[in-house]
DNA sequence: GTCTATAAGGAGATAGAC
DNA sequence: GTCTATCTCCTTATAGAC
């Protein structure tokens, strides 16, 4: 899981401006987007924030989708990756489900511009169409697990999966709305989300 | 609670056409605003949605912001006004953050529509910002009432209130992700969701 | 109240000089 | 790689006839 901040690229070209490449492109216009929103932020904008003109912005990017396809595809493949990994597959449907949780908030620390982005898409365009149809897959994988867990008897039967496994997703996705890295308490977040999901938020004492 | 559906007028005017006034342009206009996204919105789009031409649109609006201020302020007078119910002031920490919390619950659902355009506001206008301060307000009435909560016992001590209160709002506001009026099951909605915040999402057998 | 026509500006994107 | 200048289209909003 590499970084997503717009570090300086390794040689600077001059003292001042660096040189850009796609990655930290992108990482400016990630930003943008999730300040203004996709819509509202201009080409002009992103060029700005990028300390150089549009007309140059574009001799490295090939338009304002592209930027957004290609930071929807960075968080869709970190959260598809959660399935793939062994703890993922093996075990029972509540032991893969809460380890699947888990890296899902590790995922949404790690990634959390790209994260965000995803999770605010509309469905405007067909880009974005095809982001919600990948998120809404992944959340089926969740709620198939779920309902498994709950057939199995290893989840309290009072509790409707479908409506169990979205605000499961909902809780989570949320975390996007106030993270931010680098704060005391980061690394105990996974953990604790949980540990919340299974004894209660406000839990009685 | 009155409902938000863009119902016609008492009087139609002709047939085929109604008459339409401010509060029925205002829903055409906010669910157009929930499908596309505010700034993807035009004004163009949005006369269209209502059956007339853009200028005949602006003979009844004054303008796009307008609107969304006046479904903002729909959406926040609605919440607040839970805060004011006599079960939101009396009682333990405790009995009161469940009330709230059911009601806010039903207020999501009545209000679907523009709550979700709150939700959805990111800050670009004084407006959005103006809606973003009160709604932070309403948030951090809750997280008084958690941590209250917490102090006094009622919460088991675990669980630290700043984290419980953000994931608290973030799974109710998470309803609007997916939340459908008129579906089987809506009544039962508010207590399940009190009921799950409560015990967990996916608690243990 | 509704329409056609249009103003004034900003958007995404490109051409071509340096 | 960066720039200035420009194209074309779409945006919000208004003027004024009917």
């Amino acid at each position: 899981m590499s970084t997503a901040a717009a570090e300086p690229p390794a040689r600077p070209r001059r003292a001042g401006r660096p040189a850009y490449d796609a990655a930290s492109l992108l990482a400016v216009a990630v930003t943008e987007f999730n300040t203004r929103g996709y819509d509202a932020t201009s080409m002009e904008d992103l060029s700005r924030a990028a300390g150089i003109t549009k007309s140059s912005f574009y001799h490295h990017v090939s338009g304002k989708e592209e930027l957004l396809r290609a930071a929807l595809t960075r968080a869709l493949d970190g959260l598809f990756a959660v399935l793939e990994e062994p703890a993922a597959q093996r075990g029972s449907a509540l032991e893969r489900l809460r380890h699947i949780v888990y890296r899902q908030v590790e995922v949404l620390q790690a990634e959390l511009p790209y994260v965000t982005l995803l999770l605010r898409v509309r469905g405007n365009t067909e880009t974005e169409r095809w982001a919600l149809a990948r998120r809404r897959a992944f959340d089926a994988t969740l709620a198939s697990l779920v309902a498994d867990a709950v057939a199995d008897g290893e989840i309290a039967a009072h509790v409707e999966p479908s409506l169990a496994a979205r605000l499961l997703s909902g809780t989570v996705n949320s975390i996007s709305e106030w993270y931010r890295p680098g704060r005391p308490g980061s690394e105990a977040l996974p953990g604790e989300v949980v540990r919340i999901v299974s004894e209660g938020i406000i839990p009685p004492a």
